[in-house]
RNA sequence: GGCGGGUUGGCGGAGAGGUUACGCACCGGAUUGCAAAUCCGUGAAGACCGGUUCGAUUCCGGUACCCGCCUCCA
């Protein structure tokens, strides 16, 4: 049985995984809130869940796990979309899942086994907050529904924060009806312009923490194994899930492991809009990023150190993974994954200590791909990429016979290279070689005879005319 | 102000208290009409200051710098 071992937020180490039950090992992964295509930033959480969950799955089988990850689609956030838009809330919720399927889906993620709504599970949230007023852990007041931060003494574990220092820290939103500034709200009032559901405390929706907590309640039950998402949720969400659940059902343990990935950097700085450098998932696919090249950089760094996205890593990716696809073409994968490469991701998910074995394993290319495949990257059916430019799109056409006409250059070239052999002059030879290098082919001379490899960024267009201009 | 993360060779990026990380780049050799590709090989590190230790880049403390969170942003 391969140890598992995980970095805890809640205990701050590394400790070795144990189920509770290890017919049913359940992680719960907060997903996102849909009003917009998924940033790159919010791919990161969905990729590390998605090579554990790729572990849990060899580890303990495929019917042995249960992952579940939410779309939040009730927010304030949404609202504001609407108005701006005219659209029914539906609408735009059903059309940023769609796109947060197809977005995720060309990263290689798999589905989870779960996704639920938050508008399916309100009667949950409902019982829920009654729950937690029975047990003096919430008041209404106003028609708003708080949590009383102050009746969980535990309150700020998870985050290393005392309430008494937040405050002091003064950034909480001060509301007259509140007992505690660090109080959060379980359910608001709304209007005719706001989504809402009837309630004992008036017409009105759920705040943002509950629905996770009673989601996972429902989905996992009130004790299970893995909850993350991106460091920034650390607090005040999962703080703020922490106290509702466990307040709830103190029978309970909530989660036990809890796993945060540090956040993303593009070129050193943060992504922000203001910045300017603040892009989608799809806008790096559709630029021909291919989703496993944007998953190799993103698993090329550890998950709890900040990751940095540059131009420079997305090209070393492409050729690597270019390498790699040329390597693994037409070989059946080996049964099972290198057992190094299971160890890495073992330890803590250390995916660039597995790609470093996947570098070791050029000499056994069906290896290569059966442990490449265990951590989501060369993937049947993800090679498309290999046939669309990776900048330069619009300089490349898809020519259907391009392999024929690399084939009618070859002999071509050959014939000019046995006369330049011949003749001693290898002008225009080589003239030929660097303009081909230049469009991006690869060309090889050797005692055999000429080859040529199409690469990465290979402008078949160009490569078209210069065979054209010689007769090929 | 409070909390947390980071600082490794030219670049990226890991593990481990003592033995080659790995990738890219570079350099040398084989090879080549010249190259490319391939193979072999060399060199190169752990912010700074202390401490623990026979020995620390790896543990502890401090300093500097960078970054994030504390604002329903992953």
């Amino acid at each position: 049985m391969v140890a598992i071992r995980l970095t805890n937020t809640r205990t701050r180490q590394k400790e070795a995984f144990q189920p509770l039950d290890t017919q049913n090992v359940r992680l719960y992964l907060c997903g996102p809130t849909v009003y917009e295509r998924a940033h790159l930033g919010n791919a990161r959480p969905v990729l590390v869940f998605d090579v554990l969950v790729r572990l849990l799955h060899h580890v303990y089988g495929d019917a042995h796990v249960t992952y579940v990850r939410n779309f939040t689609d009730v927010d304030d956030k949404i609202n504001a979309r609407a108005a701006e838009t005219g659209r029914p809330i539906r609408d735009i919720t059903d059309e940023t899942i769609g796109w947060y399927h197809d977005d995720m889906d060309a990263l290689g993620a798999l589905r989870p086994d779960h996704e639920p709504r938050a508008t399916d599970y309100i009667a949950q949230m409902i019982t829920m907050i009654e729950q937690l007023i029975r047990r003096g852990n919430a008041y209404d007041v106003e028609g708003h529904v708080l949590f009383d931060v102050r009746s969980f003494p535990q309150y700020g574990r998870l985050s290393g924060r005392s309430v008494d220092d937040m405050i002091a820290g003064a950034r909480v939103e001060v509301a007259p009806y509140k007992r505690d500034p660090m109080d959060f709200v379980l359910w608001k009032p709304s209007d005719d312009t706001t989504p809402g559901w009837d309630s004992p405390w008036g017409y009105g929706r759920p705040g943002w923490h509950i629905e996770c907590s009673a989601m996972s309640e429902a989905l996992l039950g009130a004790s299970f194994d893995i909850h993350g998402g991106g460091i920034d949720l650390q607090f005040p969400h999962h703080e703020n899930e922490v106290a509702q659940s466990c307040c709830a059902h103190p029978e309970g343990s909530f989660a036990n492991v809890w796993l945060h990935n540090e956040m993303l950097q593009v070129e050193g700085k943060k992504m922000s809009k203001s910045l300017g450098n603040f892009f989608t998932v799809r806008d790096l696919l559709d630029r021909g990023v291919a989703g496993e090249v944007i998953r190799f950089v993103m698993l090329s760094t550890h998950y709890r150190k900040p990751m940095d996205w540059t131009e420079a890593k997305a090209n070393e990716a492409r050729d690597t993974m270019w390498q790699w696809r040329l390597l693994v073409k037409d070989v059946e994968p080996a049964p099972a994954p290198s057992p190094e490469v299971v160890e890495a991701v073992a330890n803590d998910l250390n995916t660039p200590g597995a790609i470093a074995v996947l570098h070791k394993l050029k000499d056994d290319p069906a290896l290569l791909l059966a442990s490449a495949r265990f951590i989501g990257l060369l993937l049947d059916g993800d090679d498309g990429w290999m046939r669309q430019d990776f900048e330069v799109l619009d300089e490349r056409a898809d020519y259907q016979g391009f392999d024929e006409v690399l084939a009618r250059l070859q002999s071509r070239l050959t014939e000019i290279r046995l006369q330049a052999m011949a003749s001693k002059d290898f002008a225009e030879l080589d003239r030929l070689k660097s303009a081909l290098t230049e469009a991006g082919l690869e060309v090889r001379m050797s005692k055999a005879g000429i080859e040529l490899f199409e690469g990465p960024a290979t402008l078949q267009k160009r490569v078209v005319e210069l065979a054209g201009d010689i007769g090929a």
